[in-house]
DNA sequence: TATATTTGTTAGGTTAGCCTAACTATTATA
DNA sequence: TATAATAGTTAGGCTAACCTAACAAATATA
């Protein structure tokens, strides 16, 4: 069965309010303000997705997605997140230019598409803005990912992807022995100016909050 | 100016018929039954393009691309060769599965997009069908394709595609000594079975019409 | 050149997805 | 717990793109 490019952005933003607060679960005007529709708009929407069983939903109450619902906006997601690490990988786009040329691409109808570019980009994990990348089977990682200002001294994390792209960053982090993947332990932070004290291959390092802001890490 | 995919396919389709016979122009029954529309549609869309100066065209009268609307139509033929070339040389895609999902990739906005895809893709000049990509400008060669079957024996060409693409195909294509680009020089064409000599890098090589039928040439 | 055939248009209807305005249900607060 | 605020629904309309059926123009053929 197929479904519109409208319906998969319903399916797709209810699946990620819900992920966002937690109940897995979306109101109408939240899913209005979300989509830029208005509220009369998704109930109507609602109604049809319903009769296609991908939502369960009652008259004023809450929206929560069916098994084949979630089946459906995880593969739309997989699909953007695909795209968007070939984008930035492949095509050279940076950070911020990835998702808007995404949300067009993820709705494009072809499985053996979507697999094959995943084999040709090596099974990504996770996407440039290091959110996890749902595999063929639609499973995926939940840990939430965050800056690495954020991280606790004392944790460790992994880093999987950075928010800046310019070169004069990028030099800077692989001068301090850092990539994709690597695991980096916070040894210390300052409260005052955000300065941290890291270990990466087992050796120290300072770096100051601008640069841990940049450093996205799970 | 954006415009929608079902703009956009009238232009192309329009730009198709017109090359295909040689007038530039078409009509609205051929329209129709090349987008698998009604007549009355097209009618009515051919109101709305001309409203928006994409087209040439009066009552009961043919249609004609203006220049905006020729240039649109050849920035979606360049999109969807692209796209084709792409799904050939890096996702293994064949030959025959090519044109389906290209068919949805060709409407994807972004100039960026196209062009990192083509500076990625080298800037092919003939996607695997052997037609020619127009580049940046627009610009693209006229020359027409044929299967190397339909050479004229004394003419030379150059090998642009192959129609088949088992590994039996391609490997005994290899040890011929051709690939893309290569010149091939038809030498003799036996009438009866179709056999032929062609000439590749100065070696003379004996070729039956099943083997030429499927090597695309310029 | 009259008529049959082909080609193209018009009028009126449908569906998906959106809107506004008016309304109702639910929830929060005095 | 009554009422104000918020959240959600309904009714009625719009546009893009499609359709069918009936008609009109252009072209081909007897």
């Amino acid at each position: 069965m197929d479904f519109s490019y409208t319906e998969e952005n319903y399916l797709k933003t209810i699946f990620k309010i819900g992920l966002d607060n937690g109940t897995e679960e979306a109101g109408t005007n939240e899913l209005a303000a979300s989509l830029s529709v208005k509220p009369a708009s998704v109930t109507e929407m609602l109604k049809k997705l319903k009769s296609k069983k991908l939502v369960h939903y009652e008259k004023y109450g809450k929206i929560k997605l069916t098994k084949p619902g979630r089946e459906l906006a995880i593969d739309v997601i997989r699909k953007h997140r695909l795209w968007e690490t070939f984008l930035y990988e492949k095509l050279e786009f940076s950070w911020d230019e990835v998702h808007e040329v995404a949300e067009e691409l993820e709705h494009i109808r072809s499985k053996k598409l979507i697999n094959k570019l995943d084999q040709f980009l090596r099974y990504p994990e996770y996407d440039p803005h290091g959110d996890p990348i749902p595999n063929e089977k639609g499973v995926f990682q939940k840990q939430s990912k965050k800056t690495l200002s954020k991280a606790e001294p004392g944790t460790s994390c992994k880093m999987v992807a950075v928010k800046d792209n310019s070169t004069s960053f990028l030099q800077y982090v692989v001068s301090l022995g850092l990539g994709i993947n690597n695991k980096i332990k916070v040894i210390a932070r300052e409260e005052f100016d955000g300065m941290m004290t890291i270990e990466i291959n087992g050796e120290n390092k300072s770096v100051s909050q601008k640069f841990s802001d940049n450093i996205i890490v799970i």
